[in-house]
DNA sequence: TTCCTAATAGAATATTTATTCTAGAACTTA
DNA sequence: TAAGTTCTAGAATAAATATTCTATTAGGAA
């Protein structure tokens, strides 16, 4: 056909990460110095910074729910508190996917000149998790509140206590599945 | 003594606030926009972008760790508890300045030319607040681990579970309560 | 080997955004 | 009311950043 690619996007996507902790903002020169790719190539890949950043995160999103969703599915008895638990290991194993999830507002990636597919695949995502957890919270009689909290809020809020620059600590996870734990137990009606 | 301001800081703050929710960034412009200040009017207050940003998050922290402090160190048995409410509290009271801590990275404010008086007050407040989770988790004998999570992180993620656009629900207390106590209770030495 | 296609390259340009600068307005005190 | 001082105003400038554009390069298929 013709030319291969010299670099693979995940070069990229993880360039943007280690931006993202470094310095709180991503620009293309940075990209740029950061991985060599030339800004012809940039955007001939991606058409534009914004494009960039999404595809980034869908990338990291997309990687996430892999474990989580599995997870959140899998049935068993504990199944919330293993994909509470998902996060912490997500982060070990996957730490700038990890970064880009607990740096960039999702909310980023709604604009309307994004291209079609990619919007698609964003509100995709979305939805698919939002529903994941609606009917884990339905078929435990949860309230959703609880669940947002406990599988996804109170797992993000204990990695960030680490995340941009040191290694997130086997210790988390104790406090995790104990968070979620006391998301979903019942409550009393007073206090 | 000359002419009196015609704005008051707090307008400019609390426009950062929601320029911050609103656009997740803030421009000088947009602040005109939105205060109808005038960009000279900017200058002549704060001297940088910089120092504006970083004089609003101070605001917002000196604001809460008012409340926090106090509670956390009024002494009774269940200060760590009311310390962690204060949290929510504080989102419902003062909507401008909780977005505005929720959604800034602290790390952004230590720059080395911000004016001094001004890096003294950050570090000084950042140092007031560690201190005094450090003395809550020694005299408690609670990891500092824990109490980070209990008296802040978890606090703030259930809170970020609205900020941005809704109003803090009361429901979202006792998830905050009961989180805290699960930050802090004892552990059992295997999983 | 030759041609076709897509990838790379980076200078040139456009755009956005911060900052400086000069003038004028308003308050205060004498 | 006059002088002094600080605040306001916004056009002009500078700096950072995104985007476009024209070559050039490299792989694959004929």
């Amino acid at each position: 056909m013709a030319r291969s690619s010299t670099f693979d996007d995940s070069q990229i996507f993880a360039a943007v990460g280690s931006l993202l902790v470094r310095d709180g903002n991503v620009t293309l020169q940075a990209i740029v110095a950061e991985t060599g790719v030339s800004i012809g190539s940039l955007y001939h890949r991606f058409g534009s910074r914004e494009t960039l950043l999404a595809r980034t995160w869908l990338d990291a999103v997309e990687a996430f729910q892999l474990e989580f969703l599995a997870a959140l599915e899998s049935g068993g008895s504990d199944a919330g508190k293993r994909a509470a638990l998902v996060t912490p290991r997500f982060c070990r194993t996957q730490r700038e996917r990890a970064i880009v999830l607990a740096c960039c507002r999702q909310e980023e990636f709604t604009s309307p000149d994004l291209p079609e597919d990619l919007l698609r695949s964003i509100s995709g995502a979305n939805h698919r998790a939002a529903a994941a957890i609606c009917s884990y919270a339905d078929n435990n009689a949860y309230p959703l509140e609880a669940c947002r909290l406990g599988l996804v809020a109170f797992p993000l809020a204990a990695v960030r206590l680490y995340l941009p620059d040191q290694p997130v600590p086997e210790s988390i996870d104790q406090y995790v599945g104990r968070a979620f734990l006391s998301a979903i137990q019942k409550r009393h009606s007073g206090i």
